[in-house]
DNA sequence: TTTGTGCAGTCTGTAGACAGTATTCTTTAT
DNA sequence: ATAAAGAATACTGTCTACAGACTGCACAAA
């Protein structure tokens, strides 16, 4: 999620033992969460590797993921009374402090709580966990390319005014304004990433 | 989901190594691949158990599978030819085969693979994935049900005609009748399943 | 100079063993 | 007789060690 491994690169066990100061078989079992989790992927006898997700796998995810809003969108309507959404507010200072750094893995990091705590509030916990997994894809995917270049401070607090936008409609707006809102900025999210560059597998192991 | 172990029953190591035959760290990864797949849950320091769902759980399980039915046919009528699914004929013929021998867990078996088939031809590698592993917790509900009452062959050959239809539908209907008649049918399947009832949690491991 | 083969180094997959802790049974006291 | 406390047992979590396989490099031959 740093940016300090890219795409492609092997994670060898050694090295990570000698690091996280563990011994292998936890460490294992850890990979294999990662791997379950979609941000690494193995193949027998070869060891484990950061994810190289192709532009397919890009807009996998982001499908997917607009899907799963409608779906936590509906719940929510559905419920008796809204949630009051006041968790998120901490939240949205945050990736406002991120974004006047001009942090950029900082804001990315505020987007994917700020969206999963939407979901979550849904109160359906297989669809949090999926969609936890797909953020996470997603947060791996742009960690890829704040590798390559960065984006202004304009970029970031945009960024900011629309998840703003989109709490307030969630606040105040009817059902079809809502569903409309999500739509549009799942949609919006997905153009404004940058296309995945094929990185090249440089580092190895460290 | 043979129904050998039932809901809440204790997985320890010791004896599976004995019978599987292999050695404790690959079982216990093993293990946890299970529990990310929504099977088994592991509570530290003492071990996994086969999850107990609750109602809630069925009633999420049923409800994110039509919300990943409806994205799935949306894919299948986006997609430019639509796909023959020559490849649920054989399943059709193993389940109306299991229906006739009054084999409940064979058709449960083929009705997961069925459906499966159907939310792979829209080629969605993710939303396979997720829905696989869904399909996976609705066939272990489904056998902790199997192991109270046993359905007559009647309802079994009833859920054949209904995948039939369903089939049918998908391969010479019109989009709206298509989206309508999995919207009816993912409700069917929930309301016919049998309500979890609380199974005590009796044998301890084996 | 290039290609193929062999060897060495390294990593993964697995096995076996040990320490810590939870559970259960037994014993004792009320 | 029942409940609580302690001890014994068994299981989980972790570590070290070993075998098999792949990778990379070097050397030799064409």
């Amino acid at each position: 999620m740093s940016g300090e491994l890219g795409p492609g690169d092997k994670l060898n066990e050694p090295p990570l033992v000698e690091r996280l100061g563990i011994s292998r078989p936890p460490l294992r079992e850890a990979l294999r969460v990662l791997e379950s989790e979609g941000l690494l992927e193995q193949t027998p006898r070869r060891g484990y590797r950061v994810v190289n997700m192709t532009d397919k796998d890009v807009e996998e995810v982001y499908s997917l993921r607009r899907a799963l809003e409608a779906f936590a969108v509906d719940l929510l309507l559905a419920q008796d009374k809204p949630p009051s959404f006041d968790a998120l507010n901490p939240i949205m200072a945050s990736m406002r402090a991120a974004a006047k750094r001009g942090d950029s893995a900082g804001v990315v990091q505020a987007t994917v709580q700020f969206h999963t705590g939407i979901v979550a509030a849904a109160g359906h916990s297989r669809l949090t966990d999926v969609y936890r997994s797909l953020m996470l894809q997603m947060q791996l995917s742009m960690a890829a390319n704040v590798r390559s270049e960065a984006r202004t401070k304009g970029d970031l607090s945009k960024g900011c005014d629309r998840h703003a936008a989109l709490l307030e409609c969630l606040r105040t707006g009817d059902a079809s304004s809502i569903r409309h809102e999500f739509a549009e900025h799942g949609e919006r999210d997905y153009l404004d990433r940058k296309p995945a560059l094929d990185v090249e597998t440089e580092a190895v192991s460290r």
